[in-house]
DNA sequence: GGGATTACTGAATGTCAGTCCAATAAGACT
DNA sequence: AGTCTTATTGGACTGACATTCAGTAATCCC
């Protein structure tokens, strides 16, 4: 073994985070052992578990650093009109999917994983998201559930439709955050009276 | 311990599956252990390596029954106008999920699992979906990649309101029948000229 | 330089999945 | 009843991995 490095807490963890979310990004959690991603980083099996208590505690502290990172990026000027706050908000996810593959593509593996911890950490970023959205469009209201159900779901379809971006070859940019726009305020058009946001209606074509 | 009781292979199969989905229903997959299975069974563990060779094999087992059961039960009839078909196909969608509740959240774990086996299985599932979709909006046409990106990111849309819809308690059948069938009526019409498909023109406003 | 601090090591331990197989008994068939 | 088929048992064994911990050595500070 080569000399051995010594690095700050923080520097340390940020280089374990980043080689996790190289590893994670296209295999599975229990395909990646300690002792591989140890090695790949040059430290010993023991100092993972000096920096992190389990496995599952490392794979969510890299969830987590992804989540803030992408929710830090996204966040839109709320003086803005609502469909530039859209097409912001859309503009930045695309940027940060650009930007950070491999967190993306790691963070879409634990995303529906059932661990507890983890489930909870990407549960409480789509809330926000949800939030933004909904009181970006209905400011003080407070939406019905159906509502709640529909800016959800097209999160999700948000989320699929940019994974699959990346994944394509013909296919803008343009093209993907036009189709996100407009499947989301044709679904708030959409919604019964007393579920459409009062924020959508000036939208209508 | 209690008399063995003997069945056969496939009756045996059969509940040992239906335990699973019960089971992967509300924990992750490496918390339910093999020798938890069999215990609550009633076997042993040598049973159930008799019938699957591997605890990853048998949760594939379950994820492609519940996922065959599904696709079966979602056949439309193929005569009807669009329209007809998608509520068709929707509300027998709707029906599974309230009927196979385990199994949906079994599934639903399963399928962000990046295991290959499994990760196929619901690949093709959806992939089925997908196609089912495209061919009856535009029979005979080949869809651009786009048009692809739209569909698929719409059943994650649909996949998931039916599941918020299956945990929440003010919202309508209804109600979640028509948000999913204008989301996909509007995405489609939405998409630019080349890549709109041509059987969705006759539905615009 | 020397002592304190703490990043770091690696052999030992524990927990499961998966193997093997000889022994057992439930049900079918005559 | 007796015989045959085969579903089922159970437990000893292996191997792969996550996790532990007592000890080692860089770096900091006086």
């Amino acid at each position: 073994m080569a000399t051995r490095t010594r690095l700050s807490r923080e520097a340390r963890q940020d280089q374990l985070l980043d080689l996790g979310a190289e590893l994670f990004a296209d295999r599975s959690y229990e395909d990646v052992h300690i002792e591989e991603l140890a090695e790949e980083a040059g430290v010993s099996r023991g100092l993972l578990y000096h920096y992190f208590p389990t496995k599952r505690a490392f794979f969510a502290a890299m969830v987590r650093r992804e989540s803030s990172r992408m929710s830090e990026l996204t966040k839109t000027d709320s003086s803005l009109p609502i469909l530039a706050q859209l097409h912001q908000g859309i503009e930045s996810y695309l940027d940060y999917c650009e930007g950070h593959k491999m967190g993306v593509k790691a963070v879409f593996h634990g995303g529906a994983s059932a661990d507890p911890e983890i489930q909870a950490i990407v549960e409480h970023d789509m809330q926000v998201q949800q939030e933004r959205i909904l009181t970006a469009v209905e400011p003080g209201g407070k939406p019905t559930e159906l509502t709640q159900i529909a800016v959800r779901s097209w999160l999700h379809f948000l989320r699929n439709a940019c994974h699959s971006w990346l994944d394509s070859k013909n296919v803008s940019r343009d093209e993907i955050r036009d189709l996100c726009v407009h499947t989301l305020v044709a679904t708030l058009l959409a919604l019964p009276e007393d579920s459409r946001p009062s924020g959508i209606a000036e939208l209508a074509p």
